[in-house]
DNA sequence: ATTGGCGATGTATGCGCAAACATTGATCCC
DNA sequence: GGGATCAATGTTTGCGCATACATCGCCAAT
């Protein structure tokens, strides 16, 4: 309360340093009360007397003050920061499932943290070490196929984390996701359900879509379709290159005759399937069927309407966010492996 | 410093366990070395002997220290954190740019602190002030409209901010867009130098998308085509709200007879009202034309292919993280304001 | 009147690091 | 051979805050 007025005018430190940070210490001075009570009225405006913090209030607003969280968190151990790694942000199913994620935890004063890892695993660990310098109060990881290192870095930071969009038996901590073999066969369980004798897989070059292709192709000819089934593709899932991977099929003659059906890893390179079957004058699912994954919005507008499989983003990303809030909080999760599953959504295509 | 075997779900007592921080100062007593060589090892390597940074080198590797990036940002004033505040990330036109940006921004050392802000510019002034809380060294804001608390902060704060996807002549630091206005104005002129005499507006709610409505209502009318042109909408862009707005359109009786144009704040609501018109045997652009705007990858693809406006986000991005790194670099930037263009795309569909 | 408790505030400390400055020993040059 | 120089390292300090603990009045219970 009673402070002592400074030896020197202030105003000769303020004209030395013409940027002048303000601080709590500064904001303090002004309100007439020491740093600590600065501290106190924003972090708990009850453990400081009604006429204080307003005295304190008016200082901040008259300086523009904003806590440094940096010094807080350095001295709190807590970042409030949660740090998210995906492979692409302009994929919509990660974009999407972000979305949900960022905002359930905004909602408990988190702020996001967010790196592009590609599918590059190397690449991943460099930036799991670049994020965990930050110290976030958990993580996000996409997949649960990681370097060593990673793992190692993250069990022995003991950072909350949650690894999505796929499920294993050993997940680093927790993880909330479906299996995507389980997929894969369903779809091929589908098509061949449907009388289709024929399938290929087109696929992006991800790891999770290669495993889906995998599990297609083999369940595919176990329940009695032709096998091999062809498995084309790695490159980004775009609309080009599901055309050109189908017209590369075309070309090969694989739907020579009807019972064709052509898989892909997303929605989007089937809509370029079906963009190709249309500009050969091919009817679908007449001549080929095709089939995509993730039920994109489009997925229901285009014409025909896209047989796919859905995934619920928002339950994901929801549920992620859930798990790890619990898991900040201290209580150990009901599940440490959440399936979420998937859907698969008969229309038109296939 | 060691671990129970990765194949071990870490127990929660394990991960809560009090894990011995490990600082430069512990790595440096490993190394027989102070705190500050080990800063320097890290640093700037050629600032330490071979024999000493190989001792150090060990000592990180056995204990897994990862150094504590809020101590180091706290300490030398820069936090290698750029912030970046978009509207929605789950839209290909805002994550297009940000991945470019962030890709730019990470080749140099640089993480993103990420936020959603709607559209509302109270919830932004909230969001920037989080973010000024953690002292980025730049910061991105997508629009040029702010609350002027938000201008006020920034300001104060002193840090180099770019404005992205729009243009202003009073930018708060740094701009770099281009004029939703002309961009309207530009559809309008296709338009009616195509010889559509009628025109509707379909449009989203934000407000970048409604300046352009406006100005394309405004020049359509000032160009000879009927008046007042409608402009309807503000959901989000989404295929349905497209087919929804175009429907209703139609059913005002909008197109009763040729020479009708309907253009759309993006190519998602464009691509609904294709399918709208579809639906209902409506030939395009012979019957009714539409325009979109983005150019996203499905407007070449689309049947018929749309004509619409290309922006380039690539190249925004990157503009975007250049004009920041100069400014951080203390070099004052060429220019405030870069204005990166847009170009109509003249395709099937109008 | 004494004691204890509580509300309101203050002081001291350290989080982990980088910057500034200090120290040591060796090398070098005229 | 006596500085001058330089490479390699150490010591000190403080960034801005949260935490633990101390202090000071004041009032209720004894």
């Amino acid at each position: 309360m009673t402070r002592k007025s400074p030896l020197q005018p202030p105003s000769l430190t303020e004209a030395r340093s013409p940027a002048r940070r303000i601080t709590m210490e500064t904001v303090g001075r002004m309100a007439g009360v020491s740093q600590v009570t600065v501290s106190r009225a924003l972090s708990d405006p009850s453990k400081v007397s009604p006429e204080t913090l307003s005295r304190i209030q008016e200082a901040i607003a008259a300086t523009g003050f904003v806590p440094n969280a940096l010094a807080g968190a350095l001295a709190s151990k807590k970042s409030m920061l949660i740090s998210a790694l995906v492979p692409s942000i302009t994929n919509i199913v990660y974009s999407g499932m972000l979305a949900t994620f960022s905002a359930e935890l905004r909602a408990r004063g988190y702020q996001i943290l967010l790196s592009e890892t590609g599918f590059d695993r190397e690449d991943e660990a460099a930036t799991v070490e670049a994020h965990l310098s930050r110290r976030p109060d958990a993580m996000l990881l996409t997949g649960v196929h990681h370097a060593d290192r990673t793992r190692r870095m993250l069990l022995g930071a003991g950072v909350p984390v949650v690894e999505v969009w796929d499920i294993t038996d050993t997940p680093i901590d927790l993880c909330v996701g479906f299996s995507h073999p389980e997929a894969g066969r369903a779809m091929a369980d589908y098509a061949r359900a449907r009388g289709y004798r024929r399938a290929a897989f087109i696929t992006a070059g991800d790891e999770r879509a290669l495993r889906r292709g995998a599990a297609f192709a083999g369940r595919f000819a176990q329940a009695g379709g032709e096998g091999p089934v062809p498995i084309r593709g790695d490159a980004p899932a775009s609309l080009a290159g599901g055309r050109a991977l189908t017209a590369a099929l075309l070309d090969e003659g694989f739907a020579a005759s009807d019972g064709a059906l052509i898989a892909a890893s997303s929605d989007v390179l089937a809509q370029g399937a079906l963009i190709e079957l249309a500009a050969r004058g091919l009817a679908v699912p007449g001549r080929v069927a095709v089939m995509g994954f993730g039920d994109q919005e489009m997925a229901a507008a285009l014409s025909p309407t896209l047989t796919t499989v859905r995934v619920n983003r928002d339950a994901l990303g929801r549920a992620a966010a859930q798990a790890l809030l619990t898991r900040i909080g201290g209580t150990a999760p009901e599940r440490q492996v959440i399936d979420v599953g998937f859907a698969l959504v008969e229309r038109q295509s296939a």
